[in-house]
DNA sequence: AACTATTTATAAGA
DNA sequence: TTCTTATAAATAGTT
């Protein structure tokens, strides 16, 4: 939408870039913000130039809200599993544990060094992962759990219900003839009754 | 642009809010990726709708990379120091650092609960923090400890110029005329030499 | 930093 | 939902 039609490829002409640059970060800034207001969504959107300034832009809720929303979605789940594959590969969640705690042994020391608390920090961002990793692990398995319980119960009702179809249908047929009337959500897959045997 | 200019305010109707969500964050992360190749940035944008779904795009930098950048310059800085001065008002950071031991302790047991590694989780994410932000903090001093030393060193080295500039005029006056041409750059703005004594 | 000729996005309608 | 089309909005090149 200009004089003439560009194609979406990197613009050579430094200045020109640093143009567009400009006026298509502002247009995005505004394209965010009227969609969330519109359709009451949360948008987040962070921009870093090609000098490394950066910018940034959060509605509805906070940036930090929806960032920890999309880590929940993406890096807690699977892939911080993946991420944290090499560390958890040589090192187990207890193991580490015990690697940090050397570690901030050193760091309550009053005068720390900065490579020192560096360090610290990397560790620590590890730990946090791995934590989270295991949380998450431990959270499916929980769920895992759940809906397996739930499966079971599913089908002890279904055996149930078809027993008191089959209980119904006797008596009916005896009475008259419209007894299918009776329970018409299962009328159309009343399999033969199975036993309660696997519930354990 | 459409058939009727339209208001920035919440759109009413359920199902055009739904249509117009999705034409619009189709557009909006069309235009970020057209950004971020055109001008050879890093994007990262991340749709909540409403219903709690989550749309994300990012370029250049992968996401988590552009986040870190992100969180670098909010949280690392001056904001987390805000943000943690809480933590950091009731817990310095050794002591902070002796509260995580403890989880630690507690986590390291074979069959822990999930509340308790949400519970060590938080705890890490603190530590981080606060770790970062020592980390921060330590780097600002030792920024201002080069700046004063570059300070001081300019100043000797101005001194010594107009030192050499008043020897070479003295001897050039004796010499010749054209003792100005000699260093250009100076010319202007030779203060009177002023001592080393500033030089501790 | 403005200006405008064009292209592009999209609101409403089908 | 998807396509179509009239119109609003964004922006490329120019000044």
């Amino acid at each position: 939408m200009g004089r003439r039609k560009v194609e979406i490829k990197r613009i050579e002409n430094k200045s020109s870039r640093q143009v567009t640059f400009c006026k298509r970060r502002n247009g995005l800034m505004e394209k965010a913000r009227q969609l969330s207001i519109l359709c009451e969504s949360s948008v987040a959107l962070i921009i870093i130039s090609a000098t490394g300034r950066l910018y940034s832009f959060s509605s509805g809720d906070s940036m930090a809200k929806i960032l920890s929303r999309y880590e929940l979605e993406q890096a807690d789940d699977l892939k911080t599993l993946d991420l944290e594959e090499k560390t958890l590969n040589y090192l187990s969640h207890k193991e580490l544990l015990e690697t940090i705690q050397c570690k901030i042994e050193e760091a309550k020391s009053d005068n720390v060094s900065i490579d020192c608390l560096k360090s610290l920090e990397e560790q620590l961002k590890t730990a946090l992962s791995v934590t989270r990793a295991r949380k998450t692990e431990l959270m499916m398995e929980l769920v895992k759990t759940h809906q397996e319980k739930e499966k079971l119960l599913r089908e002890e009702n279904q055996s149930l219900t078809n027993q008191l179809i089959k209980m119904g249908k006797m008596k009916k047929s005896v009475e008259g003839e419209d007894a299918r009337a009776m329970s018409p959500e299962s009328s159309s897959d009343n399999k033969p009754p199975e036993t309660l045997l696997l519930l354990k």
